[in-house]
RNA sequence: GUGACUGUAGCUCAGUUGGUAGAGCCCCGGAUUGUGAUUCCGGUGGUCGUGGGUUCGAGCCCCAUCAGUCACCCCA
């Protein structure tokens, strides 16, 4: 087959091979473990969606739903989307199953996403996200708490160079007010506003914020502070969740810039930023989003939340060496065999030992003893076990430790019967 | 959607003013007929991203296209 033809993967999705994947494992499984060490437990909503789902919760102006879904007709006439955010699914799964029905609930997913984007560092059209999300609390307590919560996924991954920042948007008619006040500023300066921000003025005033233009970033500096315009309520609370934070001694930095790209939050917002990771540094975001259940049709439910984008999360991991990428792959045994009968009797030992629990990687195929003991080293196992025709014959095995530093034990021959125990015991000396 | 840079072996890369493709690693075999990481020797493996064009002749020059990387935009 000539390299036209030759079917490669879609732009901007990749395949976690191998030497990654088992780093991907141990990462979600951290945070799956400290989810349900704080009583989240997880749904798992289907991928694809109604569109209509996607365009009501996250608004028709942004910039997802008006130029970066998948969508396509079902062959009856439906229009579908891939999802391209958790939260929405979460909360038509709650409505639909009467999670929300006088109940509180506090929940986690985990699975791709897709936005057709341009690809670049940290970001992809298909990606991955964990993401949690709490239903029926008002309080400050369920923020401070899932803060508190990444927080801790983020210490046990070893990330340092992560920091928080928080802000609050306010209510509806905080937001509504702020904004205008923003449009009226900035039209006054429109001169010094760039081509994307003008654009913005009239769709998402609020995104030219955390615009990266530095003549934009000037002219900002003297805006309207939303801080300003919050609700008593709102600046309580938004006051109530950083004495929580500080109790809980959790560093964070008060952002007024920071705004969200989905219409949907009020009040608190937050990002998880890393130091030294290019232009898409927010590997954790979220906030309040207490109109969304009642948006989509169930009762008033308020809702917080955050996602996380784990592709970002384990290429930081794997370029700050974080110590979770040091993981220990390396079977535990590698059995070497040479004609049918010892192979017969590899096969047994191998049961044997991976029903205890021992990862035992056996030889298959032809193969001289050279190139098995070739392939026992670059498995990286602590010993070899071998079985030629003279084993066979006396249903015994050879043991040799394969790692440099336990060359000082020999190869020893044991009866097979033993070798659970024998390996079981050279494991825990060497 | 926009811009810059880059596409040569499975991987990392050389390739002279345009003259019919190389190295290292990996893999396989041998030196050592049942004992690995070193050493030495040998071997497999390429429509030079793809399609056009210029030329006697293109990996190299031109055009287009696809992909990758990074940035804008967007966002996790």
């Amino acid at each position: 087959m000539s390299k036209s033809e030759q079917i490669k993967a879609i732009k901007g999705m990749k395949d976690i091979l191998p030497e990654d994947s088992a780093l991907w494992l141990d990462v979600e499984a951290l945070c799956a473990r400290v989810l349900d060490l704080h009583g989240y437990r997880q749904i798992r909503t289907p991928i694809l969606e109604r569109t209509h789902l996607f365009s009501r919760s996250i608004g028709d102006e942004t910039d997802i739903v008006a130029k970066e879904m998948y969508t396509f007709e079902d062959r009856d006439g439906k229009s579908l989307t891939l999802r391209p955010e958790g939260t929405a699914s979460c909360v038509r799964a709650g409505i639909e199953n009467g999670l929300f029905y006088n109940q509180l609930q506090r929940l986690w997913y985990v699975g791709p996403m897709f936005r057709h984007e341009n690809p670049q560092k940290g970001r992809y059209r298909q990606f991955s996200q964990i993401g949690a999300e709490a239903y029926g609390w008002m309080s400050p307590d369920i923020e401070a708490e899932m803060l508190s919560m990444v927080q801790q996924m983020f210490i046990e991954l070893g990330l340092e160079k992560t920091h928080l920042q928080i802000n609050s948007l306010g209510d509806q008619a905080a937001r509504a007010k702020y904004r205008e006040a923003l449009v009226d500023y900035l039209s006054e300066h429109r001169e010094q506003l760039d081509n994307d921000s003008l654009r913005r003025l009239e769709t998402n005033p609020l995104r030219i914020l955390d615009s990266k233009n530095e003549s934009v970033q000037a002219v900002l500096v003297n805006a309207p502070d939303i801080a300003d315009y919050l609700s008593e309520q709102s600046t309580a609370d938004f006051a109530q969740l950083q004495e929580y934070l500080q109790g809980l001694g959790i560093e964070y930095q008060l952002n007024s810039r920071l705004v969200r790209g989905l219409d949907y939050y009020n009040d608190t917002v937050f990002e998880w930023v890393n130091e030294d990771f290019g232009a898409q540094s927010t590997v954790c975001a979220g906030g309040r989003y207490d109109g969304m259940v009642a948006q989509l049709g169930g009762a008033a439910t308020p809702g917080f939340g955050f996602a996380m984008g784990l592709d970002r999360l384990i290429q930081i991991l794997l370029e700050q060496q974080a110590p979770i990428t040091q993981a220990n792959m390396h079977p535990d045994v590698f059995i070497i065999s040479i004609g049918t009968a010892a192979r017969q009797q590899a096969l047994v030992m191998q049961q044997q030992l991976t029903r205890a629990g021992k990862k035992a990687v056996l030889h298959c195929g032809a193969g001289s003893m050279k190139n098995q003991f070739k392939k026992a080293d670059k498995s990286g196992a602590r010993l070899a076990l071998i079985v030629g025709e003279e084993e066979a014959a006396s249903k015994t095995v050879g043991v040799k430790p394969l790692i440099a530093s336990d060359k000082a034990i020999e190869q020893q021959n044991i009866v097979q019967n033993d070798v659970l125990n024998a390996v079981t015991n050279l494991l825990e000396s060497l």
